[in-house]
RNA sequence: CGGGACGUGGCGCAGUUUGGUAGCGCGCAUCGUUCGGGACGAUGAGGUCGCCGGUUCAAAUCCGGCCGUCCCGACCA
């Protein structure tokens, strides 16, 4: 490609308002355009680069057995209705109506639509089975957010396992993770594994693919000794006991004037440390109120009490609710004594005596809290969120806690959907058996920003060769006839080596070029000028580090075939 | 949904407080000089000032409503 005759819309200045810097990178480099909040346009260059990773997803799903659809984006909404997520997903699900009024789905994602297909498996034959599709998803994001990495519309490869049984199911599953693992490590992504929470996929177990950055929205836990690495949302730890004062006979009542946080409480004369008080939350679950207990030191990681919960929707309650429940405000709320209202405690709580916790008067606190005996607790429960420096659950070893982002998240479906479309097949005793199932998606967009985010520096993009758009840049320094007839034949050598070259033939001055190439993190640029070509050669300079080497023009091909011979 | 900010040529911004013929930088076009690290000069093109309504002799500027975008939070495979 000649750049004078290329869409490259490179710019000066950073986007407005953008946060990300992948965002502002791929905007500047001419890889995106926004169309409106959450949804982009891909220019060439992105195109190219998103080809790429489409590309090297789609042939490490191929070597474990995966067989391409292309299934549809508008869907039925009966089939919503009939795997239940037409009211499970709330808001973020598109929906709309044709012309006579018929309920209509804009795919979220195709666990349905795929199941439906299963149906026509009848037999334990025909199984395992992998499916998977590129195709474009929409979610009606509440904040779409940093250029690629969260948005309404994106594509994304989703894979389905079908087999006749969890041990096949498991095979598949493991199948997967070697596959991503290979699909990011060839990214040049460097991705950790972590235990998930599975959210409204539904299922018993997942997966996500993590690549530590600042601009990710998740934390990921890690143990820095061993290899338990989790998402907080699922994250356990190991953290010291706590020695209980003495058991009193009974609660104590005493007064608390002003008192309305763990911290005043613990600074109060006759208070206690946070780590010897009960915090007391209250949720409202699909509308129904619960008692939350936690340590008073300990933050609830609100994920693993929906999850617990197998709830929709969760939030706290507001002042006036909370009064109407108990009777006090917020600081000054206890479990003591509370019958009717479901109580759901925090495992570190187990066995703790000589507890302070708030009184359900406001102003007043309770000592002396025997938590199994004074308090009707139905379920214990791992609520609290880890923090860095906490001791791992499976070794001696400590957390370390840091930003990431989701880049693949793998699931164990299990057989819900086969289920509720009744995708059965029979096996060898002519039973009937729902299809154990699996899915298992890779955002494309999310993930080449997740490559910018890694590969860049104040230049600009280092894309590494395997997704870069271009391998190679040709800048002609002058527009000499000899230098654009040296240039031509370099390039047209390179073409049919199979190189993807990039043909800087445009009217500019070398800093204007040079700069360019450097936004654009083009992995090799080749200068040709005047001066190199009185010489017999072009400079050769790598992106990644800046390394500089000057290559006799008989050898650039031989010298090019060995720095891309992992692509080749 | 709660909080905050913004909306002015393609991009980045000033101008709004105090109403009076719309400006700057980059980019773009033409010419000339330059040109191995974002050149310089000259000339020029390009704007419904987000939209609708109101106040006024007069609105980018004041008032009301709406729309859009971004950030923080809530939310979220």
């Amino acid at each position: 490609m000649r750049w004078s005759r290329a869409f490259i819309p490179t710019l000066r200045d950073d986007p407005a308002g953008a946060e990300a810097v992948s965002h502002r990178l791929l905007v500047r480099g001419g890889f995106i355009r926004q169309l409106m909040s959450g949804s982009y346009s891909m220019l060439p260059a992105g195109l190219r680069v998103r080809n790429k990773v489409r590309r090297i997803i789609a042939e490490e799903i191929d070597a474990i057995g995966g067989q391409e659809f292309l299934l549809p984006v508008l869907h039925p909404g009966e089939v919503w209705q009939r795997s239940g997520r037409w009211d499970l997903m709330g808001e973020e699900l598109f929906r709309l109506q044709d012309r006579r009024g018929v309920d209509h789905v804009l795919g979220m994602t195709h666990e349905e639509i795929f199941t439906l297909i299963a149906t026509e498996l009848k037999s334990y034959k025909q199984l395992p089975q992998l499916w998977y599709h590129f195709q474009t998803k929409l979610r009606d994001e509440p904040r779409p957010k940093s250029g690629l990495l969260r948005v309404r519309e994106f594509v994304m490869k989703d894979s389905y396992s079908f087999d006749l049984d969890a041990a096949g199911q498991a095979k598949q599953f493991e199948a997967h993770y070697g596959a991503y693992s290979r699909i990011f490590s060839r990214m040049g992504l460097e991705t950790v594994a972590v235990e998930a929470s599975s959210g409204a996929m539904g299922g018993t177990d997942s997966v996500e693919f993590m690549v530590a950055s600042p601009a990710g929205e998740d934390l990921v836990a890690r143990c820095s000794r061993c290899d338990y690495a989790a998402n907080v949302e699922r994250a356990r730890s190991r953290i010291p006991d706590v020695i209980d004062g003495d058991p009193y006979d009974a609660p104590q009542r005493f007064a608390t004037p002003g008192v309305r946080t763990i911290e005043a409480l613990g600074r109060f004369d006759g208070g206690a440390p946070a780590e010897n008080q009960i915090k007391t939350l209250v949720y409202l679950a699909d509308g129904d109120p619960v008692l939350v207990l936690l340590r008073g030191d300990h933050p609830l990681q609100e994920q693993k009490l929906t999850d617990h919960l197998k709830v929709r929707a969760l939030r706290p309650a507001n002042d006036d609710e909370i009064y109407a429940l108990l009777g006090a405000h917020a600081g000054s709320l206890g479990a003591v004594g509370v019958t009717g209202l479901r109580i759901i405690a925090d495992v570190a709580l187990q066995g703790r005596t000589a507890m302070t916790t708030g009184a359900n008067e406001d102003d007043f606190h309770l000592r002396g809290v025997n938590v199994g005996r004074d308090i009707g607790i139905e379920e214990w429960v791992d609520l609290r969120e880890v923090k860095a420096g906490e001791g791992c659950p499976n070794c001696d070893g400590e957390l370390e806690v840091y930003k990431a982002i989701e880049v693949g998240h793998i699931f164990k479906l299990g057989t819900e959907y086969s289920e509720a479309f009744g995708a059965y097949v029979l096996d060898e005793s002519g039973r009937a058996r729902p299809i154990v199932m699996g899915s298992y998606g890779i955002g494309l967009g999310r993930a080449v920003a997740a490559i910018a985010e890694v590969f860049h520096d104040d230049k600009g993009l280092r894309w590494p060769v395997a997704v870069a758009p271009w391998q190679v840049v040709i800048t002609l320094v002058k527009s000499d006839p000899e230098v654009i007839a040296a240039g031509e034949r370099l390039y047209a050598e390179l073409v049919v080596l199979g190189v993807e070259v990039l043909l800087d033939d445009r009217d500019e001055r070398p800093g204007v070029k040079f700069n360019d190439a450097e936004l654009i993190g083009i992995p090799y640029r080749m200068t040709l000028g005047p001066r190199s070509l009185a010489e017999g050669n072009v400079e050769l300079v790598t992106r990644a580090d800046g390394a500089t080497s000057e290559i006799a023009l008989e050898d650039v091909v031989k010298h090019v075939r060995g720095l891309l011979d992992s692509v080749f």
